[in-house]
DNA sequence: TGAGTTCATTGACCTATGTTATCCTTTGCT
DNA sequence: AGCAAAGGATAACATAGGTCAATGAACTCA
């Protein structure tokens, strides 16, 4: 099970059993059930949780109820309230599960004190965040210039695994667009596809 | 003129004189003419930007020649692509001088010798990252749920001296619409102004 | 000073997306 | 099996924002 961890930390540093053990005892395995919710509005975060399996997503619940996803969670992702959890402010954003599922809960404080004793797991998170806010920048980027039609196409090249098993409705909060308007989308790229296999 | 800079630093970390001046010792200062290019697209970008006086934008260009404007870089901000500067791989946008500006070249080699001599200023970068992370995710947040108008008016509130020297043009580009409508917002809010003022 | 450039505004029109309501299928539960 | 809930599609209509074209003010610079 911790073997994929592993995996996921040596694609950055370099670590020797001992050292990821060490990190193995700061984390709280936790069995979450479909629709559990990890973190809601106003929480104090204090984790951040790295999935091992199932699905969560990040989402923002606006005044009128309406919720747009900031994230989803897949195997291998890490995933929190990041405001909240970065500047020690209330949650925002609620965390919870699509699917049942199993998470590493890592908490903030033991990770300060690791990054005392081992620099290079510090070093780890940092290069982590730079990919995550360059990712964020592209995100950006695309919502500046592209059109939903080509957002949706986007995500589901890049996030082929998220797209199979999220409902679209999902989709389409993640993108910023209502499920009508994707299933329009999706009506008309069928569309489009039925007539080039046709000529 | 580091005075600012200082503070700047500051503001996160305490250092001594003696510090502060191996910092700078690594800093170019530039003296930039408005529309100066800094970076275009394809460039190796080795360096992140602090500006001292004057204002920067980066901005994508798309295929159509369309610009959007990710970041304006007005006194006491870092500029750069950061994608190409934290990925090391060639910019994909350009960065330029909207006014004739002073910016202090960082070299990313340099800072990360210092990093080894002086480990706190690996602290500082990493927290100015998760602020600029964060800043990004509520970024985000925003364009999935407010209209352009909520966007256009907690922009002005937001950035008061950006939204002031910068054309509208820019600032609708900024926000991912078309400098017509941003016209015609600002239009609208001006009316409800009036009408407020009237009764 | 005068011509060119940059920028903001406006109007007419068009298109993509949101809104509301309804219907149908699938899935999950007991 | 049978019912409820979730998810998806669709249609009619409303609206925000994009497109195109024209105008004029303000600024720049030779």
């Amino acid at each position: 099970m911790y073997k994929v961890l592993r995996k996921h930390l040596e694609r950055v540093i370099e670590i020797s059993d001992q050292e990821f053990d060490e990190f193995c005892s700061l984390l709280v395995l936790r069995k979450l059930r479909r629709k559990e919710l990890l973190i809601r509005p106003g929480d104090r975060v204090t984790s951040e949780f790295y999935v091992i399996s199932g699905c969560l997503q990040a989402f923002h619940t606006s005044e009128n109820g309406d919720q747009s996803i900031l994230q989803f969670g897949i195997e291998d992702w890490w995933v929190s309230d990041f405001e909240a959890f970065f500047n020690d402010t209330p949650a925002r954003l609620s965390v919870s599960c699509i699917e049942d599922s199993t998470v590493l809960e890592l908490n903030k404080e033991m990770l300060e004190e690791l990054y005392k004793r081992i620099p290079k797991f510090e070093r780890f998170f940092r290069i982590k965040l730079t990919k995550a806010f360059v990712a964020l920048y592209s995100r950006i980027q695309n919502g500046l210039e592209k059109n939903s039609t080509t957002r949706y196409l986007e995500f589901c090249e890049t996030y082929p695994h998220i797209e199979q098993r999220v409902p679209n409705y999902k989709i389409a909060s993640y993108l910023g667009i209502k499920p009508e308007s994707l299933s329009r989308i999706r009506k008309e790229l069928a569309e489009r596809e039925a007539s080039i296999n046709k000529a």
